[in-house]
DNA sequence: ATTAGCACTCAATCAATGAGAGTGCTAACA
DNA sequence: TGTTAGCACTCTCATTGATTGAGTGCTAAT
């Protein structure tokens, strides 16, 4: 169902005010603020016929309105224009970008910063498993003479150092050999597709060395299960404290509490994002504790996985501002990655 | 000045009771409360006289007495007795230290999580910048043609890693050997020693492969800037949220924001910091900023430098169970860092 | 179909009131 | 002299009632 033109402006008016002052919004006042060519009695039956189509309602008789949820759905599939970012907003974006980048995950950390930055809501960036990536190297450095740090170093550069125990008896050369022996096995390896037998041919190649190998092998298991989860970047979490809904401090608790912690945050995203910015509503979210917040996610290739975008606000959100900005971000990271990091 | 044996009596029962409730305490009710055997007008002519002495105030005529600040000092100094862990949490600190640990900085950050979690107040841990630290092992992995990966490993197992751009013609048996060259001459170097005419002369002997030294060269200052500082980690921030005194949504946001950044928490932390427990209430802190809260920190000797762990909490703060678990698990790192890592 | 006019509704604000908690002071008591 | 009971007094907090004002819905006129 579309709406006709006059419906149309006076619903959007209405989301704007409401979107800017968080109050309900009155048919005198929008005639006023958006110089429209009607009377505000017009403006009355128009809302009326609003309401009853379910897109406007009324927290009591003699206040304003607000929009519904499914007001700003429809606002949203129909008529929301994305705002892309303006010529200083590139700028910033393009100077934060140049600062002396270390390693992958300060990109992303950065990205993020800024999405919560120009949006003014809470902004996450989900980082897949980098389990499809590929063994490039295993080094052992002796560190003393019952230590050693064992080095994995992968295609995306994704490095993870851990340290072993080693018997006092090794030497430094025959530790450079064992990690010779492990990047022979195991380079080309996909992270996820280690075969047992593989390794405990390694094992017997090398039975005068077992126990290192066993340390080894521990220690590559650990660091595997370690690298298995998604990582999650949150930036701007208090920006919630800027919007009035959320002057209730249980109300207040129960969403920072979510935007603190990397596992809660995951689990009220919806289950499946495509590239497309995707937007969800209030009650159109699953999880329970965010039917009153709005999320705004797209989904970015990182290494053949999705990763993940997006910000949560509350469901009077400036949707037009915060999907342009997440397709942006979305499209930088692809850009990024693509320029393969290695 | 000492306070006679029943003025601190009703003094620590005042504090108990305020710090438990947050509401002035009355005569009446720590006469029954803590069954003392006076007559509630007594207490009242003794708290008249704690608040002429400055130990107690009122917050309107016909309310109950609160501690003043300079109240809550008289007790750190001269009553309290430190509350340390007892054997449940003593065990879970254990079972928290013994899940396989991967890194030091992991182990730093559990540390803070039980700290915050047993206090029920916002922890902090500050780790020293590592620049004391030697060099120990420098090596250069070639990723792809044009790419290699140079990584720093120092005596403390901190690790740096780094993408660095090569020439193509440079085979990996040059990045090995420039590897082990740099390792040579920087190796039992501390970070803050480097010389460079050390470096200079290296890029003479290596003249041939000036680039890549180049490069090296540049990705170790890079690296070098990014670890002179210490680091923080702070857990549990949002536990001010069950403080009623932070029900002011003002306050909360200009001390959750405080909580959130590492840099804002390093400036309001006291500058000098002993191994002791160290206790700050309200106004006697230096920022303005944080004139309603209340510090409780230690130092610990990590690696020949001091690092900090504390909390940070309401001047209405339980200082004894503070106090006691901070100075608890100061112990535990040095007696962990003792060990030493390597 | 649109608009002006008007009666009506309801939340928000403010002042007045009363209850309750707690004090300070006085006088009696040990 | 220190302690206690008793009582008047003070001040906050919660409740109530009146007032205000923004905004609506309806009706009648354009």
């Amino acid at each position: 169902m579309t709406l006709d033109k006059r419906k149309s402006q006076i619903l959007e008016s209405i989301i704007r005010d409401y979107v800017d002052t968080a109050e309900p919004v009155g048919s005198r006042s929008i005639v006023k603020k958006h110089n429209l060519k009607i009377s505000a009695a017009t403006v009355r039956n128009e809302m009326a016929d609003l309401e009853e189509m379910g897109y406007l309602e009324q927290p009591h008789t003699s206040a304003g309105r607000i929009p519904s949820q499914v007001g700003f759905r429809y606002y949203v599939d129909c008529m929301m224009q994305k705002e892309t970012l303006d010529d200083s907003e590139l700028d910033l974006l393009n100077r934060i970008l140049n600062e002396n980048i270390g390693e992958w995950s300060d990109v992303v950390g950065r990205v993020g910063g800024f999405l919560s930055q120009i949006t003014n809501y809470a902004s996450f960036v989900i980082v897949p498993s980098i389990k499809l990536s590929e063994f490039k190297n295993i080094q052992i450095i002796p560190m003393s003479d019952r230590t050693a740090m064992l080095l994995v170093v992968t295609d995306v550069g994704v490095l993870m150092h851990r340290k072993i125990d080693v018997p006092p008896a090794v030497s430094a050369e025959e530790l450079q050999l064992i990690g010779r022996a492990f990047t022979r096995v195991l380079s080309g390896t996909k992270l996820e597709e280690i075969r047992r037998n593989e390794l405990k041919a390694l094992r017997e190649e090398l039975k005068n060395r077992r126990k290192v190998i066993d340390s080894v092998l521990e220690a590559v298991e650990i660091m595997m299960q370690g690298c298995r989860d998604e990582s999650v970047v949150i930036s701007g979490a208090l920006n919630i404290l800027n919007e009035p809904e959320f002057k209730d401090l249980d109300k207040l608790k129960r969403i920072l509490t979510i935007l603190e912690e990397d596992v809660l945050l995951k689990q009220i995203l919806p289950d499946t994002v495509s590239e497309e910015v995707n937007i969800t509503i209030g009650n159109e979210n699953k999880a329970e504790d965010i039917k009153e917040m709005s999320l705004v996610v797209a989904g970015y290739n990182n290494f053949g996985e999705m990763g993940k975008i997006g910000v949560i606000g509350p469901v009077r959100m400036e949707y037009w501002k915060a999907a342009g900005t997440v397709e942006s971000l979305r499209n930088i990271l692809d850009q990024v990655l693509n320029k393969k990091y290695f």
